[in-house]
DNA sequence: CCTCTCACG
DNA sequence: ACGTACGTGAGAGGT
């Protein structure tokens, strides 16, 4: 056996390692004789669970003073020695659980299902603590600076420890977690040392959310929402290799084909926005926009303009477009796609054809859900051709279900808006009964879509400028709407203002019905509707996700994307399932109802969009 | 590491 | 008193 000792919070801690079936007895009998619950880490090979390179190394399980090192990677009885102990523990600490739970699922045969309930995830409590990640202001959700601030401001920063031992081999992040002997000391000891502080943090969070007056069912919640989610990510989304590769080199000739004609007019790299200024300057074109730091702009909607195309890539007629611009453009676009889209999905298939993406389900400082490697809840939705790489399961189709304005009917419901309650109940559009409202009988739909943009505006927090930049429409014109859609809707400015009085009140933090907590930034008071109607969006998405899962549904989901849910359901029970999945997002918040609408596609996500769409 | 840009809801 | 668009993930360039 080897031991290594460190002192956290004034106290000795041990890490034990066994090397033979004797030392292994005395771990498997220290793990029979605990009571109460066991803090559990896992030390991989790196990140991406699914890929056929991946290995679990080591598992690891500990106490407030002690914790066991087993070396999962040398197989036979310590392998045997970590399974009885995952199966006999009576609850489970874990920091980030979604990620020990899937390896563990997919490595060690130790289901997800019979994980999660006996756990209890420190990341979930340190989010309902404080949602905001690092470097908003907060501590973040990693495990040291967790640390640091609720049990050793000393404790030691075991990842960036390693990462020293890597670099002294001459190795990277990338190559060190799998490369590193499983014998090395620092190794062990911070293996360990990540259980100790993960037991130390649980008691303490838990009695910080006590002390705020966290509903312990809001804790439960996301605990299921994790649960559901990691299904999710288990289960993985088809995807159409070939396609993709085929994509992927034609993306790759345009991207060429529009950087060569850049290079025409001295732009080496149409990923550099200094080159471009300059460049176009120096085709006589005057740039007036700047970024915060004073450099001159030249994003997307300035390049459109010099390239005389609207938003949807158009001529527009109204000057000679700027060939340069216009190469930059569909240089960028092309380069974009091929490599955050096509390659990726290259890059984080699994041996089965699916890509797993990383579901976070409780990571905005909202509670909004990200979904990462690769990023599918960003995919274009212009055109078809990336989401047309993503299949249903063989057999079956892809359905999409999304929630009608659920942020607008948030807002209607939380701030009481009698008139907009009217026209929701009635099943009215919208937008278009506020167009009413605003501009009388004969409002022209560009009248509807301004007050469309004026729905978002106010969820958002902006004023008329804002507006008014977003949707095209002139200043002037968006402040009259804004005053006649005041006058309709006085609910939401009379609550907008009561909010922040009581966001200051409470010290910047509003609380959400749900009981999330809602961090506000002094100079950013007015954003509290925004979060407010955000996070509440969010969980009514969880709420529908819930359901969907009593409903027997979770095998079908595929992914959430803030007011949607993707599934893949079989093509002959794709209308039924379609109104289960509907019935599962439609319900009451405060009176005011919720609903969704699905579409059934074909085989490819892309089906449901249209190029035209 | 920061800035800028761009993809989404 | 006034005005403020919100939240993400990701790649490339440049310091």
């Amino acid at each position: 056996m080897r031991t290594y000792q460190h002192v956290i919070a004034g106290d000795t801690i041990t890490v034990r390692v066994p090397e033979n079936d004797h030392d292994l007895d005395e771990f498997d009998r220290w793990a029979s004789s605990l009571r109460g619950p066991v803090a559990l880490d896992t030390e991989t090979s790196g990140l991406d669970i699914y890929s056929p390179h991946f290995r679990l190394r080591t598992v690891q399980f500990g106490t407030a003073r002690e914790a066991w090192v087993i070396h999962w990677e040398k197989g036979g009885a310590f392998r045997g020695s970590a399974l009885r102990a995952l199966r006999n523990a009576e609850q489970l600490l874990i920091h980030n659980a979604p990620f020990d739970w899937l390896v563990l699922d997919h490595h060690a045969g130790v289901t997800l299902e019979s994980l999660a309930p006996r756990t209890l995830d420190t990341r979930i409590l340190s989010a309902l603590i404080d949602p905001r990640q690092a470097g908003e202001g907060g501590t973040g959700h990693a495990l040291k600076p967790l640390s640091a601030r609720w049990v050793d401001p000393a404790a030691p920063d075991t990842q960036e420890g390693l990462t020293e031992v890597f670099r002294a081999f001459g190795w990277t992040k990338a190559t060190g977690w799998s490369r590193i002997s499983l014998n090395h000391p620092t190794y062990n000891l911070y293996a360990g040392l990540d259980t100790v502080l993960t037991a130390r943090l649980a008691p303490v969070l838990r009695e910080e959310l006590r002390r705020l007056d966290v509903p312990d069912q809001l804790t439960e919640y996301e605990h299921q929402l994790a649960r559901i989610c990691a299904q999710m990510q288990r289960t993985g989304i088809l995807l159409d290799q070939q396609y993709t590769r085929q994509l992927v080199t034609r993306l790759g000739v345009e991207a060429q084909e529009h950087a060569d004609r850049a290079r025409r007019y001295g732009v080496e790299s149409v990923n550099s926005p200094a080159q471009i200024a300059e460049a176009l300057t120096a085709m006589g074109e005057t740039l007036t926009e700047r970024t915060g730091n004073g450099a001159l702009k030249v994003d997307k909607p300035v390049l459109l303009a010099l390239a005389d195309l609207d938003d949807d890539w158009n001529r527009i007629g109204a000057r000679t477009p700027n060939p340069l611009a216009d190469a930059v453009l569909k240089s960028k676009r092309a380069g974009k796609w091929r490599q955050t889209y096509g390659q990726t999905f290259l890059e984080t298939v699994d041996e089965n054809s699916r890509v797993h993406p990383s579901i976070n389900a409780l990571q905005a400082r909202t509670g909004r859900m990200s979904a990462t490697r690769p990023a599918l809840q960003t995919l274009p939705s212009s055109d078809f051709i990336i989401r047309r790489a993503l299949l249903a399961d063989d057999g079956q189709v892809m359905l999409s279900a999304d929630f009608k304005a659920v942020e607008l009917r948030v807002l209607a419901a939380l701030a009481d808006v009698v008139k907009m309650k009217e026209a929701i109940n009635a099943g009215a559009d919208l937008h278009g009964f506020t167009a009413l409202q605003v501009f009388g009988p004969n409002y022209t739909e560009e009248q509807r879509d301004l007050c469309k943009s004026i729905g978002f505006g106010k969820v958002y927090g902006g004023g008329a400028l804002g507006i008014s930049r977003m949707s095209g429409a002139p200043v002037a014109a968006v402040q009259r709407a804004i005053d006649a859609y005041d006058r309709t809707y006085p609910e939401v400015r009379r609550a907008s203002k009561r909010w922040q009085r009581e966001a200051r009140n409470a010290g910047f933090v509003y609380v959400s019905p749900t009981g999330r907590r809602l961090p506000v930034d002094r100079d950013k008071v007015y954003a509290v509707t925004n979060y407010l109607c955000q996070s509440t969006a969010r969980d009514v998405l969880g709420q529908a996700l819930i359901q969907m899962d009593e409903d027997g549904l979770t095998p079908h989901l595929r992914l959430p994307i803030h007011d949607e849910v993707l599934a893949s359901v079989p093509a002959a029970a794709a209308p039924e399932l379609a109104h289960e999945i509907e019935r599962a997002m439609t319900f009451p918040i405060w009176g005011v109802p919720m609903e969704a609408n699905a579409k059934i596609g074909g085989r490819s996500w892309g089906s449901l969009y249209g190029a035209d769409h």
